[in-house]
DNA sequence: TTTGAGCGTCATCAGGTGGTAACAACGGAG
DNA sequence: CTCCGTTGTTACCACCTGATGACGCTCAAA
């Protein structure tokens, strides 16, 4: 079998010394990155199946290249690792698509048993192209399509989708969907919300007065039906 | 806020206390048993969306108390709560199919962080759909229907339902029911309770002359049949 | 520098929501 | 049987929410 790929951005080289080490003896291919940026370059070229992410980084915090990571529809377990008393960062990065967290100093068997955990658990497939109704999102290509004919979103409309296509069926809060599409960057209303989903509505569905794609929920957001 | 029932199966009664306030506090409900047996008894009934579960326990041991719940098929995410040193036991339990582990003394914010995360997770597989009679509520869609038929509900009569299906089988108090569905915000009489009441059964019930869901308790309230 | 696309904000508007009030129905106490 | 407090029901309308066109800011490309 070939051996699993994991991807570790961690800028303190000591820790990711140790890291590699340990991972590679277990039986892993390792890669790393020591910045933020580097470290979202590598998960996206690279595609692992499992990226550790230190949240404290020089360049993008963990938690932005987190966020990116899902944006971009990459599905692969990501385990965030924080330093002691950083808990209220990792509710958060929970939100934004973590799968797990170990805190620092950690024991290296504890890592190596929620790895193995979280890939075992993960080798269930995501496909890559999805469809609702008559429109076809191809998540690998990044378009979108209906019967045939391509339709053009800009980047946040097709963040948008693509989020939603990812939760679709749950009711979704403007603050979930905030946190998401937009990341901690902006200080953006959630008024903001309602107008990018107009926008997406008037150039994915087929009757933008009467949606049958997004749902308004009222008083909570939206809900995309899958 | 969601209704999921947690099951403690610990027999330190300390630390059992400690767990049941905070998990209660935080909006779960919380069910516990102080031996093994007990437990997987209380498993196999009550069906829980989660189990927090201690190693070392009178009877049968955590391990088999897990491998059981595994063996019976049930599905639910499971959390061992274990000492320091007994990491050798925490790689036997993941294999025994348990979902993660904390060991004491643990931070109560990082386990109720571990809690959250694996019911979020766990719910993506396995919605949280309540059935009542032949009414459906699907609190992740925030949507209702009988029988494949969707009912639509406004913002407050889906709010109160919710809130109802969360307290089935109570009776309440119009003020318990304006603290929990309107807030604290609002000044409300509490005759808007018994108007949204008589709207929501229009809604729901057969026969809304002859309410069978929302049960009238007279000088009190109103009771919801689960 | 110009230009244009993307996107966030604002103002406006339509429609829905839900609180209040007013009255009817009910039921228990005496 | 009558009275009175409680609950059911309906009508009304003030207020809020979400949809949408317009505007302007920013940034990158030409």
């Amino acid at each position: 079998m070939k051996p699993e790929l994991i991807l570790v951005i961690e800028d303190d080289a000591a820790i990711l010394f140790g890291l590699r080490d340990n991972l590679q003896r277990a039986g892993y291919e390792v890669r790393s990155a020591g910045d933020g940026h580097q470290g979202l370059e590598l998960a996206r070229t690279l595609r692992p199946h499992l990226v550790l992410l230190d949240l404290m980084l020089p360049g993008l915090s963990g938690h932005e290249v987190c966020r990116r990571i899902r944006v971009d529809g990459l599905e692969m377990p990501v385990v965030m690792l924080t330093a002691l008393g950083e808990e209220a960062q990792v509710v958060r990065g929970l939100n934004l698509g973590a799968d797990d967290y170990v805190t620092k100093p950690f024991g290296i068997g504890e890592l190596m048993a929620r790895i193995a955990a979280l890939l075992r658990r993960h080798r269930r497939v995501i496909p890559d192209v999805v469809h609702i109704g008559s429109l076809e999102v191809d998540r690998g290509a990044r378009r979108v399509s209906r019967k045939g004919a391509e339709i053009e979103l800009t980047p946040k409309e097709y963040g948008l989708l693509e989020f939603f296509t990812r939760k679709s069926g749950r009711a979704l809060t403007r603050e979930q969907i905030l946190d998401a599409v937009w990341g901690d960057s902006a200080a953006v209303t959630d008024r903001s919300v309602d107008r990018a989903v107009t926008t997406l509505r008037s150039k994915i569905e087929e009757n933008p007065n009467r949606p049958s794609l997004i749902q308004t929920v009222p008083q909570v957001g939206y809900r995309f039906e899958g």
